[in-house]
DNA sequence: ATTGATTTGTTGAATAATCAACGAATTCCA
DNA sequence: TGGAATTCGTTGATTATTCAACAAATCAAT
């Protein structure tokens, strides 16, 4: 892809992180986009040259999150499930502040729900109804069970102050998920 | 005074942040203007749209210092010397980095004489020898041992890694310099 | 409901930063 | 010492950001 100009990266790096800082302090709807400027330390208007609004920030903040965890699960497509949940689990840690702010309670709600679709997006490959321990069962009904299972323990593990470090909490889903869908 | 461009401060703010940490890393004769570039995350032509090279750009930065603290000090003339001088530590300890970068012994060589220049002109309006118990002592000879003094401690502080807290270093030089010049 | 204050989203002109490229100076090291 | 590689300092063209100002929309409180 061509390179990009580096402004453009500093400006919205800072104003990446200035919003996940500010939803991390106060409900988005109570956010401004001149507090995100006055946070990023640029001027307001410079939010709108790359964003139409702060729910189109928001958006992009999020899909760019997806995409991210997308491009993990292909580098780790031929590992096990505990190795490529480990994976994960050190991209939410370096990401803690986002992945914590997104799934707590006051986060942003919809999150949850887009964050469950890119798992069953990606456990889809991974299902086999045709034969196998799940033979016989809906393929809708496999992928909804474990990937429900999965984002619940994100949102258990970042609710709790992420009380157990990321290899463990990987090496444990890892191998419930092997045992079920391996 | 008129206000600058936020780019302009932003600019200078991450280079001069940027040579402050690699000095902390390395000779000051080791840096490249790329480096610091690196570092800043600025292009390097933005570093000569500043400063002509690198030691104009530690000297400026040295001489914002200095002028910070002179202001300090006109804003405590009507304090006690204790008072004062806790300012001026929480000053210090607020750039940490810099100071301690300054007067280490990679440092700048000639950062200290600037800085004990500095003391002794702010020193000189509080020194009197026509009366009192410095009546008869050379102004020179007091204004360059208590400057000197003050330094040293500063010196001390640092090297030590800030053994006290600001609040009791603060307090003892104060009344240490009370009792020679109050 | 009406007013007053704040926030929004947009504009155009001015300015700063970027980028790629250059020759000159300096450093490296064989 | 010679030659290669790096760093320096500058250039001109391009692009992004800033700034001040604006009307419209939203919010808050009476």
């Amino acid at each position: 892809m061509a390179k990009v100009d580096r402004r453009i990266i500093k400006s919205q790096e800072a104003i990446k992180k200035a919003v996940i800082e500010l939803m991390a302090e106060k409900p988005f709807d109570d956010i401004t986009i001149q507090e995100i400027a006055d946070r990023a330390n640029v001027n307001r208007g410079t939010i709108y040259l790359h964003y139409t609004d702060k729910y189109d920030l928001l958006d992009q903040l999020i899909e760019e999150h997806m995409d991210n965890l997308r491009k993990l699960c292909r580098e780790a497509s031929d590992l096990t499930f505990e190795e490529g949940n480990y994976i994960w689990y050190e991209y939410f840690e370096r990401h803690r502040l986002f992945f914590s702010t997104m799934l707590s309670s006051k986060g942003a709600p919809h999150f949850r729900n887009r964050f469950l679709q890119l798992v069953i997006e990606e456990f889809k490959p991974e299902v086999d109804v045709s034969g196998g321990k799940n033979q016989g069962l809906h393929e809708e009904v496999v992928l909804q069970f474990f990937a429900s299972a999965v984002v619940g323990i994100v949102e258990w593990w970042f609710k709790n102050g992420m009380p157990l470090p990321a290899r463990v909490i990987a090496e444990q889903t890892g191998r419930l998920l092997d045992r079920n869908l391996g």
